[in-house]
DNA sequence: AAAAAGATTAATAAAAGATTAATTGAATTA
DNA sequence: TAATTCAATTAATCTTTTATTAATCTTTTT
């Protein structure tokens, strides 16, 4: 997750619940406000910015579905999920017909309301889904490693890496520093630790190590015997 | 929703809430593709692209979970969701913790299911996005590149493009230089990933090289074993 | 110094890709 | 309805690429 708590909105009129919930909540560390009525949900919504909201269907002072609609017009981007003790299939139908993100019956299990938090929101904060996929471009000193293209770039210059050169080179610049056993990298890369299959290991180090000698920065060190270490930085 | 039906791919080893499933879903508009086992799944998964995976935890040839981690590796932007017998709360836990988007616990009602598949798909949704930014009109170096006529013009001189060399060379232009995979395109403009389409693919590259041959800074460079780069600019 | 492991270069065979030609099949027209 | 046309697919052939294997040389270890 962000370095920054999330914020969540709860609005729920039962004092236990309520009060479980959030308590629940801040302990897995969300930054959590609790509105107790209609009323309250607004006046904190004016005052704060969420990253979710989570409503009870039956509120004394307004129904929950309003409530709802009233958030989607203030807050157009709040995703909020409902929970509820009414379970009837026309009220779930009704909770993602306005835009919920899910529809929770109770009694809820406050672990698995934790982890569907967490979801949802991983998959909402877009910073993060970036940061977290699998990087297409890695530095290697002063190369530039495309793992789609599958090319390594020095100074305008472009290489043309083979499917093998490329899986290989992604498993060290991925296992930087650090020793990679020949059958460690075999079983991953070629599926099958055997003798000709580390002969062929052999070329392919002998390629990439061809192909990165512009930088003396970087080194494919052998360990006699155990494997490679791919040094750089 | 966009012009397209989205892809489904259910993975349920019971014929009766297999065949159940599939009709209600194909009845709401999914095209949908139904898996039996792990390994029918993967064998599709290699020739569609899809939208979403919905998975039995229990399966004959193999388990879920495994299933979502291989299916994880092999498609990272594939989400998928849960539907199973087993609503231990461990295996909800579990299921979120790989990276499932819903865990929905048998007996489901169908209505529910599609509504929380539409939901989540909306929100998922960036195709829309993407196809919204197609142009009309692509300069492609010194050549024009008309979508709507089907043309290709260069200097007064043109060339009027067959469907298929228009949806390829569209595909090209909103995908240049970087690798488009023979699956994708193939999926993409084809519809289906095997070895006859892939054959005829070729025969559809040499007619676009042919095409753009007066422009020798445009190149569509092969990348042996996985598919092609559209280089321009 | 001998033996084992590793590095390098070269040879080879299988697979993939490119190109041209033939065939199919649907749409259009006579 | 038969003939024509044109695009897409399939087939046949040739070319290129690539992973592997082999051969040879160098380095390490005992």
């Amino acid at each position: 997750m962000g370095i920054n708590k999330k914020k969540i909105i709860l609005i729920e009129d039962d004092a236990t619940l309520g009060y479980l919930l959030s308590e629940y909540l801040k302990m897995n560390s969300f930054e959590l406000y609790w509105a107790k009525n209609g009323v309250d949900c607004l006046k904190m919504l004016e005052q704060n910015s969420f990253d979710l909201a989570i409503l009870d269907v039956m509120l004394p002072d307004i129904d929950g579905f309003s409530l709802a609609q009233t958030i989607i017009n203030l807050h157009p981007k709040l995703p909020f999920i409902f929970l509820t003790a009414r379970s009837l299939k026309v009220d779930v139908l009704k909770g993602f017909s306005v835009g919920a993100v899910d529809y929770l019956k109770k009694p809820i299990d406050e672990e698995e309301l934790v982890v569907r938090i967490k979801s949802l929101l991983s998959r909402l904060d877009t910073s993060v889904t970036n940061e977290d996929k699998i990087r297409t471009i890695y530095g290697i000193g002063n190369y530039e490693f495309n793992t789609v293209n599958q090319t390594l770039s020095f100074n305008e210059k472009v290489i043309n890496l083979t499917n093998r050169e490329s899986q290989l080179l992604r498993y060290f610049v991925t296992h930087k520093n650090t020793l990679c056993t020949h059958k460690d990298i075999l079983t991953h890369i070629w599926g099958r630790n055997d003798y000709f299959n580390k002969k062929s290991l052999n070329v392919f180090i002998t390629h990439l190590r061809k192909y990165l000698n512009k930088d003396a920065s970087i080194k494919i060190e052998n360990v006699h015997n155990r494997g490679f270490i791919f040094k750089m930085e």
